[in-house]
DNA sequence: CTAGATTGCGCAATCA
DNA sequence: CTGATTGCGCAATCTA
């Protein structure tokens, strides 16, 4: 991942040419074989004594092999890749139990220091009445500073 | 090398054993084909209603329009699953931004509650000097004692 | 160049 | 029956 280099020829419906052949009566099936549409490059640092693959005759028991070990691996990176996908999906539940967590402890804090800043005022108000006591009580008067 | 599956003749889980031919001389692939794993046997397996497939013989227009409509449908399929899980990832990544956002602010939070008690813890013990005059608190001490 | 890891794609079985 | 999923194999590439 993470890796925006090269792209893919891909050139399926866009620069490829299907072809199908139809000899298969009895029951093989024939997958389409992809042709590169454009072969004509330049030409160069390939020598005509070997076209392009020394042995595309892979009916031999190392091309089994070499499938079979493949298709393990095809087999193993996909489950791999499976494995990250639900990993990713877990992370996505337990990020939002903690959002939860944290939003609740949010909320308490806010509510404490709520608290905190109304006994603050209180407090002020006293005091001031303290400076210029009018006729009220200082005893009977703070009494609801009840915190939680 | 953690799965110990299938050698040649890998059977599906159907009952149907992949038989493999050698003819694609040009540039054809034959995919493997499916053949009943039980030869000559005690056929015993299903009733005489329907063997299995009416048509399995599909080399035939019906057949491709098929395939093709599966093949778009795979397709879109995919598409839809990679997609989700590309959501699935940046749901995660803006999670994880909100829970430091939250943390954050919980922080602040504390620090704000923390600030706050300390004034109060401050001004409970000024009260209780101002009704327990002690003569050991330096703010009260050169107010008494100190007229001489 | 060799070998494993990825990736796109087609096929078939199965699900819904 | 039809589209959607899923497992699997093949081949082209990428990567080490």
């Amino acid at each position: 991942m993470s890796k925006p280099s090269q792209e893919k020829p891909m050139i399926d419906q866009n620069g490829v040419s299907v072809i199908q052949t139809q000899a298969h009566a009895s029951g093989l099936q024939q997958v389409p074989q992809l042709v590169p549409v454009s072969p004509g490059r330049g030409g160069k640092a390939m020598p005509p004594s070997k076209a392009k693959k020394c042995t595309p005759e892979k009916d031999s028991e190392e091309y089994r092999q070499r499938r079979e070990r493949n298709n393990l691996a095809v087999k193993k990176s996909r489950m791999k890749s499976k494995q990250k996908a639900q990993d990713t999906q877990q992370r996505v539940n337990e990020l939002k139990e903690e959002n939860e967590r944290l939003e609740a402890k949010i909320k308490l804090l806010s509510k404490e220091l709520s608290v905190l800043k109304d006994l603050f005022l209180e407090h002020a108000h006293n005091l001031a009445d303290n400076v210029h006591p009018q006729n009220t009580d200082t005893t009977t008067m703070g009494q609801n500073t009840n915190a939680q």
